[in-house]
DNA sequence: CCAAATCGTATCGTT
């Protein structure tokens, strides 16, 4: 890669105040480009001297970096511009030229100071890498022929096994649910859009926890539907939001009933409140394919106390299937990039249809950042080693503060020490001010046009995070304890979408442990008010019938004033709880003409109050099964918060490789057996010291399992009677792509054996069916591990490895070969004179 | 005194 940085930076210092000439064919770093836009910003104020030293410094670290040199650029001097003390203390050097300008040359600084010891040494390099500019490598996997059928020819390979493994199991899957952990920047939307890519019918359902999210994932679905040419939805909308008007959602209700909106995004208090008589309905003609919940570990993250509505899915989603023909219910594709214990315990527990979930574990840890912790002895103390930072790191950088009044500070704080391209995000910004905010950081408007950056330094709480697209954040600072090891992995997350090393750097000060320590500990009805909010909603409600009970949300209970707004979500938040400890299953108030004396429109226009649950057995009916009950689910919700908070004060020790900490956080049991996830670190306080006991980043890809998911057709059972495996035929030399197609037509989907031509014309011949095209050299080949109908072609002398090996398993294969072909394991005879059945081709197809 | 976001409908004040 070749930039044109020191050129063009040198030539536009010169001429400054004067904009700078760029030729179309120069290429600039994100660094330049910046630096660009802040010069030009120093008239309108938009940018201030601190902005422009620790770019300039920025521009010649990343040459320096990049190429290994040590170049200097001269800077005016003037009012706006850094003095040379200004410069001295944003780790420059200059030097007076005989003009009077100066020449400025960077030094090297990295957090917590430079020393002469190894791990000084190796911080450097470190850090000194999150300034490189150059791209990363991916790894990356040969297709299956559906996936470029489904999203276009360019799209040959997969990003890594994992994503190969999520797209196989979502395509398969039919009516159950399917979990799925994949890395951020594993395209996970393609996955969930296979399904309606292959098919011309069916809709799917996509939850989002934000508004921003829905209109993202609108925006990239209208340019796919128009580059794409397909039709996706009759008025081209596709956000279900409550901003929208009456007339735009009744529209949307009505497309999904009909089918015709083939994708949707909502929230999940829209899925379960305004949409969900249309979802049922849709469900109902058989035209619901698929319901995705993305960023699933808010389900129990948020859904605990602060958004029910998460946990209540579950009821509408049971309904659906329910009332859905038998052979068209909806999937459930349940998605995230950061699962630990906890969310799949509560997902297993709310969604599963029996014991556990599908699940695809391509759980990989971040390879970007290197981390750095520091403790401060005051909050002085740390304001310095936080700005020292700000000054010294590259950008763009996120700075996350716990407190809202903290992120105001530092906006104010960094604007007083000469940065003027800052900005601040908390939850009480507005949409716009977010939106604003990134586009500022990126340079890049929704619609893709480019305008000049005017931000390098976001301050936020943890609101700046979900679904913002900001691909080449460099350095995520903390000036805070996360109370979760999670959030704090999630925000470290933030930076390095592009692959490119980033820095991660947090210094604590005294009082932010016993803050965390406070967030952590989650609020939860006590005893006392929960049940006698259960009583009172039992009492007020209604018993359907059996051990299934309606009760109305908003009842208030005796001891609070009438109209007290909380008092619903006390009580979803006592029946979330009771359904986390079993004890209840959500339900969907269903319309009953026997049982409800209003009449149909009548009863859904107050449905949305109405909660329907199922009583899971009659001892929490008294106090004490309550109670234990109760007290079990909270004793499993402190530990599980104290773990996440435990592993969040290990990094801060140092006593241990961060990747580590975070692999044994998101070590998880499921079904029976462990999930695990590999050690990576880039840097950290403890690999810096101790290098030979360091995870390094040269670990092998996780290597996800196909599970068994979907009703696998199997159309020649009765032909193979009680053997597993059976042999079909052909005369040598003919062709056998007729076969294949037709197997494939009567619902076969994995094969192996077919060369990519081959694979690629039988996609063609079934254009709305998956082809799955196995890899038997790959150690994820489903030759020793997946146990339905795989068809294994064993043509012009090529046997695909590892088939005997199956066979011998016992999992069903059709070997489809040239009568001729010899016998593996008797000498001199035919595969056909040995296998326990086989047929001729041609036989078969006028069976079939 | 400590973070995070959504929806839908009712209510109030003014012309």
């Amino acid at each position: 890669m070749s930039r044109d940085d020191l050129s063009v930076a040198s030539i536009a210092l010169s001429v400054w105040p004067n904009p700078p000439q760029v030729d179309a064919g120069q290429t600039l770093s994100d660094a330049c480009t910046r630096l660009l836009d802040a010069m030009s910003g120093l008239s309108t104020g938009h940018s201030a001297w601190r902005d422009l030293a620790a770019l300039v410094r920025q521009v010649l670290v990343t040459a320096a970096s990049t190429y290994g040199s040590s170049p200097a650029l001269t800077v005016p001097v003037s009012q706006e511009w850094p003095t040379a003390d200004q410069w001295r203390d944003l780790n420059c050097v200059p030097a007076t030229l005989a003009d009077g300008r100066l020449s400025i040359r960077a030094a090297e600084w990295i957090p917590g100071g430079l020393d002469e010891s190894a791990a000084s040494a190796v911080a450097r390099g470190e850090v000194l890498a999150a300034f490189r500019d150059a791209d990363p490598m991916f790894a990356s996997v040969r297709a299956d022929p559906f996936w470029p059928r489904a999203h276009g020819a360019e799209f040959k390979t997969y990003r890594g096994e994992s994503q190969r493994q999520s797209a196989r199991a979502a395509v398969m899957s039919s009516d159950e649910t399917l979990m799925v952990a994949l890395p951020t920047g594993r395209g996970k939307t393609a996955v969930a859009w296979s399904k309606t890519m292959l098919s011309s019918s069916g809709v799917t359902i996509v939850v989002v926890p934000t508004i921003v999210l829905a209109l993202d994932l609108e925006r990239r679905t209208q340019e796919l539907a128009r580059t794409a040419n397909l039709s996706l939805s009759p008025d081209n909308r596709y956000a279900y939001v409550g901003s929208l008007d009456p007339a735009s959602k009744e529209s949307l209700r009505r497309a999904l009933r009909a089918g015709t909106q083939r994708l949707l995004y909502t929230s999940p208090e829209a899925f379960v409140s305004g949409l969900a008589p249309a979802i049922l309905d849709c469900a109902r003609e058989g035209r619901l394919q698929q319901i995705v919940i993305d960023e699933a570990h808010l389900i129990d993250q948020w859904g605990t106390d602060f958004r029910p509505e998460f946990q209540t899915m579950p009821g509408l989603i049971d309904e659906a299937r329910t009332v859905a023909p038998v052979d068209s219910r909806p999937a459930v594709l349940l998605l995230s990039a950061t699962l630990g214990q906890r969310s799949v315990d509560v997902l297993d527990r709310l969604f599963a249809t029996a014991g556990s979930s599908a699940m695809v574990w391509g759980m990989e840890l971040r390879a970007e950042p290197a981390v750095f912790v520091d403790r401060a002895v005051d909050e002085t103390s740390r304001q310095e080693s936080i700005l020292r930072a700000v000054d010294g790191l590259p950008k763009p950088l996120i700075l996350y503060t716990t407190r809202v009044r903290d992120a105001k500070a530092w906006v104010t704080h960094l604007q007083d020490a000469g940065y003027g391209r800052v900005a601040g995000i908390t939850g009480e910004s507005t949409e716009q001010e977010r939106a604003g905010v990134v586009e500022a950081v990126r340079g890049v408007r929704t619609d893709g046009s480019r305008v000049p950056t005017s931000v390098d330094v976001v301050v936020g709480t943890s609101a700046f995070g979900l679904g913002l697209d900001l691909p080449n954040v460099r350095t995520v600072l903390h000036a805070c304890v996360p109370e979760t090891i999670d959030r704090y992995y999630q925000e470290v997350g933030r930076g390095g979408r592009d692959g490119r090393p980033t820095v991660a750097y947090l210094c604590e000060a005294p009082a932010d442990r016993e803050l965390a320590q406070r967030l952590n500990s989650a609020v939860l009805i006590g005893d006392e008010k929960g049940w006698s909010r259960w009583q009172d909603l039992l009492r007020q409600g209604t018993n359907v019938s059996g051990l299934r009970y309606r009760v109305n949300r908003s009842v208030v209970p005796a001891y609070l004033p009438e109209g007290f707004n909380e008092s619903a979500q006390w009580n979803v938040r006592t029946l979330t709880l009771m359904a986390q400890a079993g004890a209840i299953r959500f339900q969907v108030p269903r319309w009953r003409d026997e049982a409800d004396a209003t009449d149909r429109d009548g009863f859904y226009e107050s449905v949305g109050d109405l909660l329907e649950f199922e009583l899971a057995n009659g001892q929490f009916l008294s106090r004490a099964g309550w109670t234990d009950a109760m007290e079990k689910l909270r004793a499993e919700l402190r530990s599980s918060q104290e773990l996440a908070l435990s592993a969040m004060f290990e990094v801060l020790e140092g006593g241990r490789c961060v990747g580590r900490v975070l692999a044994g956080h998101y070590r998880v049991r499921h079904g029976g057996g462990v999930l695990s996830t590999t050690p990576r670190c880039r840097g950290c306080p403890h690999c810096r010291l101790n290098p030979e006991a360091a995870p390094g980043l040269d670990v092998p890809e996780p290597s996800p399992r196909l599970p068994r998911v979907g009703t696998m057709a199997d159309p020649l059972r009765p032909w193979r009677g009680s053997s597993t495996w059976g042999l079909v035929w052909y005369p040598d030399g003919e062709r056998y792509d007729v076969i294949l197609t037709r197997l494939a037509q009567r619902g076969l989907r994995m094969f192996a054996g077919l060369d990519v031509i081959e694979a690629d014309a039988l996609q063609r011949s079934v254009p709305s069916s998956p082809v799955i095209l196995d890899d038997p050299d790959s150690a994820v080949t489903l030759m020793l591990s997946h146990p339905d109908p795989l068809v294994v072609v064993i043509a012009g002398g090529y046997v695909p490895p590892r088939l005997r090996e199956r066979l011998d398993l016992g999992l069903t294969t059709y070997v489809i070969g040239p009568q001729s072909t010899m016998s593996d394991v008797k000498p001199g005879w035919t595969l056909a004179d040995t296998a326990d059945v086989s047929i001729r081709a041609s036989a078969l197809m006028t069976e079939l």
